[in-house]
Parts: structure tokens; sequence; C-alpha cells
DNA sequence: ACCTGAACACCGTTCAAGT
DNA sequence: ACCTGAACACCGTTCAAGT
């Protein structure tokens, strides 16, 4: 009959401060626990088992995004959806330590729902059928999670992640000693691939992916 | 003095036999003793520790891909290019439980470097630059790892993966509960959604991107 | 050089008991 | 209804000791 110490948003909160703080193995039901002030097991009130704790992480981090940012003019279609890649992109670097969760966990949840449901409008607003637009949508979120999910690979889950400049020249020094001879394409555009993880790449990537979705018709 | 009782690939094959065989939680350092007959802590001759493990599982599984499927003619570099992402595909679905592992890792082993110079090859032969190869590559990986990522957050990470028909029809019946006064569009769309995580999306997916990165001239 | 024994500081989860 | 105490079956990793 004891009243409830928090609700589960403030449980999660402090889940993903954890996440945030203290990089990929600073999670546990435990921690978590403890920084709440109470007992391992108290856990159990608010979340079932851990991969659902996981589960909700992963919802709540794409909860963070703005899908308004897909609304607009039809015309705009495009300028639509990139920009809420980008802002996407930007939000989940801000939680790296949530992307992998994001990775290994059915999206099926309300938020994944609505960005599905208004890419849907957006590819309809390009032109698309309703297969295509379908297919379409997949591909733009594949594009945009494995995206960030390789970015983060490289990083320690630490929020927040080094300037992108950081990241860069880091990666330059490890690709500057890749051996010419063995691999001479690799080593001839070593500066495009430090940069891999970049956001121009990033729009690069989402750019040629919508040429191919919907090709503006020549004349 | 003793001499050592395995070489270490045979101490990864057994790994990834734990892991294939068990799922996601099924591969320990002390589980991987008990499958050799040995201490928890005999594990640290082999391998440096529980990352370096893991690390050395993606690059092995990645080792399992067929890069000469890379090789051919300048003129059919698309379908060199789609026959690898395919073939790759297919072997990282018969390793499920390494896809998480290859998504959170640095790919940067050999393998990974060999298939990034073969691919700025191909793409070099569809006339692209250096800088715009090089981008081309890695937003190829991306596709690839991301989509195999997505189709397989959605099984328990066992060998082998249910049949590509059984997975779909089993997203058909949850997608079907999707309610059409909120999500309209989703719900129009639900077999193709269904469909997301099959062999046919995935070609979709590539030969769009393909289609934007080197678009074939009109006339 | 390789493996064992023992130990340390952790995990997630359960169950019965207290309020 | 919620939390605690206690326990169980696990983790990864270290260190000294044996061969």
């Amino acid at each position: 009959m004891r009243p409830r110490q928090f609700d589960e948003d403030h449980v999660l909160d402090v889940a993903l401060r954890l996440l945030d703080e203290g990089g990929n193995a600073s999670l546990s039901v435990r921690s978590l626990a403890a920084e709440l002030g109470v007992r391992p097991n108290a856990i159990y009130t608010y979340v079932a088992d851990r991969s659902t704790l996981d589960a909700a992480l992963a919802e709540r981090v794409l909860a963070l995004t703005d899908v308004a940012l897909l609304d607009g003019a039809p015309a705009q279609w495009r300028r639509r959806i990139e920009r809420f890649a980008l802002a996407t992109r930007a939000v989940l670097h801000t939680h790296p330590g949530a992307v992998p969760l994001l990775m290994s966990t059915p999206l099926r949840g309300p938020i994944a729902l609505i960005i599905g449901e208004k890419l849907l409008e957006a590819f309809a607003d390009a032109g698309l059928g309703r297969a295509d637009a379908s297919r379409a949508s997949y591909a733009l979120m594949v594009h945009l999670f494995g995206s960030v999910a390789l970015d983060i690979a490289e990083t320690d889950g630490r929020a927040p992640l080094a300037p992108e400049a950081d990241r860069i020249a880091e990666r330059a020094e490890s690709v500057a000693l890749i051996p010419k001879d063995v691999y001479p394409r690799t080593a001839a555009s070593a500066a495009t691939m430090a940069a891999w993880v970049g956001e121009a790449q990033f729009r690069w990537g989402i750019t040629r992916l919508l040429d191919g979705i919907a090709p503006t018709k020549p004349g």
C-alpha cells in the first residue's frame, strides 16, 4: 500500500542519463536501482525485465525526434525528409548509448509508427505509389539508423560525443596507417574515408538514395 | 611450457557456434571455456578480453564473405556490387548472433579493408571520381549492414533463422493490429511493410541507391 | 608458456516477508 | 501495492601458484 516512489518516465530518464554518462556498460538494473536509492529488485515494480527496459529506452530516444519536420507542402517533400533525417541523426548522436538498443529491438512502438506514417505521406507527395512509398520509407530508415549505428560504433558511447572534426581527425590518423601497396584505392581516398562519420557523408548518402527513389524527370 | 591446447581459430569457431546455437546471451567467457573443457581464466591465453573476442568474431564472420564476387568486367560493375551485397546479406543471416557485434565494433580489419578496396574499384568502373567512389562505398555498406541489423533485430538471434516467408508472415500478423484510423497509410500498405525483412525489399533498396549514385544517362 | 584455484566485484532475477 | 532481505545462478577479470 506504499505509494509508488517514481513514475516510469522518471525511471527511464535516470536510466538514459546513466547510459549517456557512463557509456555502454554503465547501465544495469543494479546501477539504476542504486541511482534511484532503492534495492535492485524494486526495479521490477516499474519494468518487467531488463530487455523491456532496453526496448523502452529505445522508444524513449526515438520520441525525442521532431516528427513535425516531416510535415509541409507536397512540393517540399524532399526538403521535409532531408531535414527530418538530419535532425534525427543529431538527436541519436546526443544519446549514443541508446543507439545499440535501437538497432537490436523491433521498432514497433507508437513513435516508430508515426515516423513511418509521415514518411509514407512524404513519399506519396513525391508521386510514389503505395508499395513503393512503403519500400522507400524503410530504405530511408535503414540508411538513417544504419549510418548512425556505424558512426557510434567508433566511439565509446558516452555523451556528449567528441566534435565531428575531432572524430574525423582521429579516424584520419588510423586510416593513414593503411598500407598503400595492398589497398591502393583505399589509401588514395583516405581523407574521404576519414570523413565517413561526418554529416556531409550522411547528406550525400541520403541525397543519392532519394535521387534513386524519386528521380527528377529530365526536361 | 605446456603446449597450447587449441589455436585461436578453433577458439573463435567454438565461440561462433555457441552464438549460433544459443542466441544472444549464450556466449560468455565462461561458457566458451566450459565448451572447450577448460577453466574460465584459461581463455585469456587466447584472447585479451571480452571485447577483443567480440571484435574478432565480427571480423571472422565478415571473412566468410566472398569478395571475389566484386571482381569482373568494368561494364558489369552494377551486377558485381549487387551479387556481392546479396551474398553478404545471406552470409550474415547465417550468423545472426554476430551481427550486433559487427554493428558495434569499428570495422578496420583486413577483410573490411578488402571489401572497401574492391567496392572502390567497382565504383571507379562505374565512372565515379575518387571521392564519390569512397562515399558510395560507405553508403552501400551502411545500407547492407543496416538492413541486416534491422532484419535480425526482429529475431531471437539463433541460427538458422526462420525461413523468410515465415518471418514475413509473423510480421504480417503484428502489422495487422495497427489501428487504421491513426495510421491510415501504414495500415493500407501493411503487406509491403510485413515484407520489409525480405530479400525483395533489400534488392529494391540497393537498386535505388545505385540508381542515385550512378544514374544511367538518358539517351 | 599455459593452465588451475581462489577470489573479487559485479550481473539479472526469484521469492517470501514486511508495511 | 510497493519495497526489502536473502538467495541463486550467473558474469568478466586478477593474481599467485603449479607444471
